[in-house]
RNA sequence: GGGCCCGUGGCGGAAUUGGCAGACGCGACGGACUUAAAAUCCGUUUUCCGAUAAGGAAGUGUGGGUUCGAGUCCCACCGGGCCCACCA
């Protein structure tokens, strides 16, 4: 990487107790030794012997990180350093702060790296956590260590399989809205409180019940169309498609239909969606949940068709009923298949066969190129139009989506554009409905509200009414005539929760020959991973997950994997279920295993959990790029719990921040391709030059990745200036919440404020304090302003103006001279959050002997706060022309008084007659003439 | 195509509810110390007119508006970013 700007403290010159970086590096490396060894930052749980009940809790929590084999960067730590503030100052405002961290350690990229090394991903996934681990000791973290977990640990995926197994216990009972136990919904069927869609359930045979029943589960098996993704070698969730390529790695994902496990997350839609309104989120964030889960209201409308067939459609839009001309269903519509199975005598069926097939097999990247051609071919049968009472035809279209309402449409080409397209396309007719109520509105296909036309011809007539109103009439209608009902409806799909990949937590459930699911029992948890040589994924065209290799494993006995021998007996054979579970499971609820990380009889100790998280985590920092992954499963995960009576809040993350992301230098040829950063040299601040060819590079400002060379090593930062120059920087860059450019020159600027903080306390010759007897007044009062600019800064998340202040007092007590022991003490404490080692130094050099960290955050005196005279700005017509000084608590009358009695006031005004005066009193006063 | 966010000196960025735009830091320039350099310290630094003064003018992407007063509120546009995207 490049020189930083300047190069501090040649070694030799400098005085001997100046703050220099190896000084620097010297008492945090001391400091880091003491911490651990004192135990200073591990926090006790209410039953623990050193446990104080009066301290009221904080749960600051962070994003943990996946340890990847390149280290951390300089973007990675931003976030944590802000959380540590935010913990470290209210450990010193009396709470018990929960402040832990662990390894987000089970996914791809481990995975990928044994394909191509045959290295076990254990061993680089271990390997990269004692990395990771030392990276952020460095930088003085105030982690209860003591609470470390990884998702890759038995210990605690042996829980993750068993919260996934409660999931499995139970179903949703949407009258009450909420999950409860699957043996609940047995005994209420026995009793014959339910029925099974009007059947009793004693008339169903076992078969029948077990197949009802799994149906019913929060965790199901689903043979379904799922997003498919050949490179990767697995099935992916909705939420990591991103433009027709897998989230991770970018590769095209087709779509393919598997039996996998699902999760039902559609069945709290709902609450996921009201509850964003319960937490103190981003509105961006909560924004962009509210759209993925995505309700629309509208009606599912019946159409009767040949072959005594009906098609249920989905509509947001039933106002328009009477324009519509045809319908379109998806590929893989049911009624496809049969007509495909079974066609209607004399109908050719070769063309459907043929696109069936193609728009099967196409990529859904392939898909999105080419939204604007709407292709389709005709079904060959009609349907009735209930409004009009006409025949329309039914056409296949694959922009028509099977996973959306029924897989099936009542096209509208007056009033949708896509319906429109088709229509032209395929020469359909097409009806307007609807006239806009606005005149410069002429399109042919009009999309908006606006009022009915056109709707003679039947029992029911919505002319003249607009669409909110016209829509209700429609919906009634149809309720009246039996032909559908009201319907809400979500985008959100069911979360696909297994993939064919090795390196996750295997599913606690076996198969029996009869295809019969059986749980493992809680005693024989965890099912663990078998040992596996070969990681390269099963090629195969029927998709096979990866650990059906492990052959020896996959096949055993009922009693061997552990099923309750009253559901199986023992030497029964059965498959394992050789899926496994996808990355996010482990973080749907570290949250909760930090709270009694070691205990080994639940999930997470009953009291430790009511008390850190009655009201969820108080603090929750990460990236914003998990706004509909991590940050919808995880609340999902809770309200399941929560249902089960297994947590005590509905939510799991009250306050949730997003840090920005750290951009650095890269360089950029004329032809828009990037250099490495170290292939370029700078010849002046506006010159550089790619040294290869000697072309002149363009300066552009670039996410940190390892492909542009421009990646910026914490460790060396550190060995440059020290820790604590570190943490500043990184926070008084600019706005926790923003993306802002790694700048090596600025760092110097905050190394130099550490300096003068240090020379202000310490003789730089002799390492004595020097210190004032009396306090400056004027001092005073700036310091206690200080220690209140801070808090509220700290408060807010605003760190780099906290760093300001911070700045500021320092120069102004240096050019004033001195200031006393219990003024440094103070300016240390506010310190503290920010610079923790510098500040710990000094504490103990003014004599203290337990930590800094647990000191008190200093009272401020609200009477130094507020200055018995002010300055105000005297305006005339809004240009300030003067400046009165005034008593504070002045009354405008004289406040107005003093400002038309200034000298310079009364020179520029003259005989201007004053038309009016405004006064702000402690604001401003505006003279108009 | 739809939705959301952001545009402030050479650079990073300040500016509680509309009330002195540019805090603080970097860089740059000048000075002190030094044989010299580094480090450190002091001063200047939005632009323009003016003399390096006093004083004045313009100024927060562009153009309008509301207001005694707009970086902040409203409308339109330009530029950048993020999210969603055949969702019926």
């Amino acid at each position: 990487m490049s020189e930083p700007a300047t190069i501090p403290d040649p070694p030799g010159t400098t005085p001997p107790q100046r703050y220099t970086a190896s000084l620097a590096t010297d008492l945090e490396r001391h400091w880091r030794e003491r911490w651990e060894s004192d135990g200073t930052f591990r926090v006790p749980n209410p039953g623990d012997p050193d446990f104080d009940a009066s301290r009221p809790k904080y749960y600051c929590m962070d994003m943990f990180p996946y340890p990847s084999g390149a280290g951390l960067h300089v973007g990675h730590p931003i976030g944590y350093i802000g959380s540590d503030i935010i913990s470290r100052f209210y450990r010193m405002k009396g709470y018990n702060v929960l402040h832990p961290m662990g390894w987000d350690a089970f996914g791809l990229p481990a995975e990928q790296y044994a394909i191509t090394t045959g290295i076990h991903p254990a061993d680089t996934t271990r390997a990269a956590i004692k990395t990771y681990r030392q990276q952020l000791d460095a930088i003085g973290f105030s982690f209860d260590w003591s609470r470390e977990i990884a998702t890759i640990d038995p210990d605690y995926y042996r829980w993750t399989q068993w919260i996934w197994l409660q999931a499995w216990n139970a179903w949703f009972d949407h009258e009450q809205g909420h999950a409860r136990p699957v043996d609940e919904l047995i005994s209420e069927l026995k009793a014959g409180k339910r029925d099974v869609e009007g059947r009793p359930w004693k008339d169903l045979d076992t078969s029948e019940q077990q197949a009802y029943i799994d149906d019913q589960r929060l965790a199901y098996l689903s043979e379904q169309v799922v997003n498919w993704c050949p490179r990767l070698g697995t099935a992916l969730a909705n939420e990591e498609v991103i433009d027709g390529r897998s989230e991770r790695g970018g590769h095209p994902v087709i779509r393919k239909p598997l039996r996998q496990w699902m999760f039902r997350i559609t069945a709290y839609a709902d609450r996921l969606l009201t509850d964003l309104d319960t937490v103190d989120w981003p509105e961006s964030t909560r924004t962009m949940q509210a759209e993925w889960i995505g309700r629309s209201e509208g009606a599912d409308i019946e159409f009767a068709c040949d072959l005594q067939n009906t098609i249920r459609v989905f509509t947001t839009r039933p106002d328009t009923i009477f324009g519509v001309t045809f319908m379109v269903l998806a590929p893989e519509h049911p009624l496809v298949k049969s007509i495909l199975a079974d066609p209607p005598t004399g109908m050719d069926v070769a063309p459907l066969a043929r696109y069936v097939a193609e728009a099967s097999g196409r990529a859904d990247v392939e898909r999105m190129a080419d939204q604007q051609e709407k292709t389709g071919v005709s079904l060959g049968i009609s349907a009735i139009n209930p409004a009009t009472g006409e025949t329309i035809p039914v056409w296949v279209a694959d922009y028509v989506l099977m996973g959306y309402g029924h897989g099936a449409i009542m096209a509208v080409p007056g009033h949708d554009e896509r319906d429109a397209a088709f229509a032209k396309r395929y020469e359909l007719k097409i009806r307007p409905v609807v006239k806009s109520t606005s005149l410069d509105d002429d399109t042919d296909c009009f999309t908006g509200d606006g009022i009915a036309m056109n709707s003679s011809g039947s029992t029911l007539s919505i002319d003249g009414q607009v669409s909110a109103e016209a829509c209700n009439s429609v919906i009634d209608w149809i309720e009246q005539q039996g032909l559908g009902e009201r319907r809400v409806r979500y985008r959100l799909r069911d979360w696909l929760f297994s993939r064919q990949r090795y390196w996750g937590e295997p599913f606690p459930i076996v198969h029996d020959a009869e295809g019969r699911t059986w749980p493992i029992s809680d005693d024989h948890l965890p099912v663990t991973l078998p040992p596996l040589e070969d990681f390269a994924p099963v090629e195969s065209e029927d998709p096979q997950p990866l650990l059906a290799k492990a052959t020896d494993w996959l096949h055993t006995t009922a009693g061997e994997a552990g099923v309750d021998p009253s559901l199986l007996p023992p030497d029964t054979p059965v498959t394992r279920e050789s899926n496994t579970m996808p990355g996010w499971a482990g973080s749907c609820w570290y949250h909760l295993r930090y709270c009694s990380p070691n205990c080994s009889d639940r999930f997470v100790d009953a009291e430790a959990e009511r008390y850190w998280l009655h009201d969820g985590v108080d603090l929750y920092i990460g990236g914003a790029e998990h706004a509909v992954l991590h940050l919808l499963y995880a609340r999902f995960w809770h309200k399941m719990l929560y249902d089960l009576g297994y947590v005590s809040a509905p939510e799991p993350f009250k306050k949730l921040f997003h840090q920005g992301l750290l951009t650095s230098w890269a360089y950029q040829r004329s032809d828009g391709s990037l250099v490495p950063v170290d292939e370029v040299e700078e010849q002046s601040s506006d010159r550089f030059i790619e040294i290869a060819t000697g072309d002149s590079v363009k300066r552009i400002i670039a996410k940190m990745s390892k492909s542009l060379r421009n990646v910026i090593n914490p460790d060396e930062v550190i060995e440059t200036w020290g820790a604590d120059t570190l943490r500043l920087y990184e926070m008084y860059m600019g706005p926790l919440e923003a993306s802002k450019p790694w700048n090596p020159r600025d760092i110097v600027g905050v190394f130099r404020f550490l300096q003068r903080l240090w020379r202000l306390v310490v003789d730089e010759q002799t390492g004595e304090l020097q210190l004032a007897e009396q306090p400056d007044e004027t001092i005073e009062r700036a310091l206690h302003r200080t220690v209140r600019r801070v808090e509220t800064d700290i408060e807010r998340i605003a760190f780099n103006t906290a760093i300001a202040s911070l700045i500021e007092f320092t120069n102004e007590a240096t050019s004033s001279g001195r200031l006393t022991a219990d003024q440094v003490e103070r300016l240390v404490r506010i310190m503290a959050p920010l610079a923790p080692y510098i500040a710990e130094e000094l504490w103990h050099r003014l004599g203290h002997q337990s930590s800094v960290a647990l000191a008190n955050w200093p009272d401020v005196d609200e009477s130094m706060l507020v200055d018995t005279t002010l300055e105000l700005p005297v305006q005339i017509k809004g240009k300030v022309r003067s400046k009165i000084t005034v008593a504070a608590d002045a009354d405008e009358a004289t406040i107005q008084e003093m400002a038309l009695a200034d000298a310079r006031i009364v020179e520029l005004i003259q005989d201007t007659p004053i038309r009016k005066v405004i006064v702000v009193p402690g604001r401003i006063v505006n003279i108009i003439t």
